[in-house]
DNA sequence: AAACAGCAATCGGAATTTCTGATAGCAACC
DNA sequence: GGTTGCTATCAGAAATTCCGATTGCTGTTT
């Protein structure tokens, strides 16, 4: 017993003659009755009593089309919410974030996913740049913004935007921050990123020129915590300076006016899963969400 | 999408590794691997994860397998449903009877039908022999117990008993039946049955070698009604013995001594039909029904 | 490290199934 | 009595499905 039989099986009965369920069923009377044969042989019951006008059901046909069109039916379900899973995507995208959520579009980019694939569950991870691309290698992130140079050779890179990194302290290191020479700077107490933040790049190059180093005075595993830390007046630190700015006009820290950095945001995945539906769906989702807050 | 594709869809999700569904559907790897790949491309969804170890179900298969389940499901509902009622007969089988239901062992010949076939209506129709013949060549019967010869060469014959006729007058004749010669019986009131009926056949034997004819008095277009005639003392008649001798031996009616007849009973069904499957289960009804009652 | 074992995907050719067009047979209708 | 409309059947064509062999991948064992 196969779908096709049924079909011709509901569609003879419909019409009460072979020929025409030939044309509905684009093919010919030979088919079909041999679809009907097949069936009756199988089920060892006959289905149509052959009048001379064409087919009519016999009392057992009357009972089994019922079941037959139960059984069509539930395979249109079938389809049907096949269809409406079509394409779209379910289960798990992890996503690494190496700074704070609005930074990165995050409500749009859950937006866009979500809209897509009403089913797919979005997982976030926090952390630093670095070792979120060690994660995708590692295949437990899908995918994570980052700051910087990417070092991993099995990773993909987009390239969303750059962000300027200003030198900043609270509002009690105001005087000692005004004019400081980088020198000055180096006396200061320092709030130092861990060793593979990017930011830490930065504050090397600072003084790279310069046989006097700057004193460190905490350390912080990831930006929000290295943030309080610069808030509450243990050091200065680096920090992005849209998150510096609107801080500074409350008059809760003060930003170095000597110099400032330029950090590239983009966003990773691996290079082998550039076909996956669930990495490329990610992509698209991540770029828009940026194409659309530039303009 | 047809239902070997879900079958396979089924097990594979089972036993979660297509070497093995192959060989529990008794077929080759590559043709299962086939199937899969066909429902997932006809349907737009991946339904498995391949795994190192084997086939693992998508969230998007997990939720088309409960459907996939609902369509095999109501095809083995109506696997079921044809298998009960596989060889048994359905519809109206029509049946002629030239005598009383007793006789003719019609609560025998009831019960083996409704016994093989329960959906089997049975229609009954009380006639004369020769008119019921002529309805089975018409197709209005399916078959049908007569008395005497068979005279359609359409029809084939099932000889069931041989019954004897006899002459007989209600109680108020019983005189004149004694004793009586063929010439006293002409002089008798006859209760003639209808020219098509066998009986007649035998009333003209009695009488061919005397110039003297009974006198008619009335005539039966049923044996029934012949039977109360009789009884009512409106003349003689003939009348199976079997059925005479009771109301005898309770002096409702007399029995002439003279001559009795011998009367075939038979069966009678359409040659053309001998292989269907309705004619022959009746052929075997009817002649259980006789031949348990012999012994 | 290298060989191995278990698994799914793929390929070309074989086997099977299904489809088709022509035809026959049957009943009903001009 | 010819015609129409229908189903059943057949042999060959077409399509589908199946199979064995092979490849590629991953994880495991040696």
């Amino acid at each position: 017993m196969e779908l096709y039989q049924l079909r011709t099986f509901v569609t003879v009965a419909d019409v009460g003659n072979l020929t025409h369920a030939a044309e509905r069923l684009y093919t010919s009377q030979p088919a079909i009755s041999a679809h009907i044969k097949a069936l009756e042989q199988e089920l060892n019951v006959k289905l149509f009593d052959r009048l001379p006008k064409g087919m009519r059901l016999t009392e057992h046909g009357k009972v089994l089309i019922e079941k037959a069109h139960l059984v069509l039916n539930t395979t249109n379900d079938l389809r049907i919410e096949a269809s409406t899973l079509s394409g779209k995507l379910a289960g798990t995208v992890k996503i690494g974030l190496n700074t704070d959520a609005e930074f990165l579009q995050l409500s749009s980019l859950h937006q866009r996913l979500t809209a897509q694939s009403p089913q797919l569950k979005i997982h976030l991870a926090e952390g630093i740049s670095i070792e979120l691309l060690h994660e995708i290698r590692r295949g437990s992130l899908d995918g994570s913004f980052y700051f910087g140079d990417n070092t991993l050779k099995e990773l993909e890179t987009i390239h969303l935007a750059d962000t300027t990194i200003v030198v900043a302290g609270a509002k009690k290191l105001a005087q000692q921050l005004e004019n400081a020479s980088i020198a000055d700077l180096a006396k200061l107490p320092w709030i130092y990123p861990i060793p593979s933040c990017p930011y830490q790049k930065f504050v090397n190059h600072l003084f790279q020129d310069f046989s006097i180093k700057p004193k460190w005075t905490a350390d912080a595993s990831s930006e929000r915590s290295m943030n309080a830390l610069l808030r509450s007046g243990v050091g200065v630190a680096l920090i992005r300076e849209d998150e510096a700015l609107p801080w500074a006009e409350e008059g809760l820290i003060t930003i170095w006016q000597g110099k400032s950095f330029t950090l590239p945001l983009n966003f990773a995945y691996l290079k082998k899963r550039k076909q996956d539906p669930l990495v490329q769906a990610l992509i698209e989702s991540v770029v828009e969400s940026f194409l659309s807050i530039k303009k």
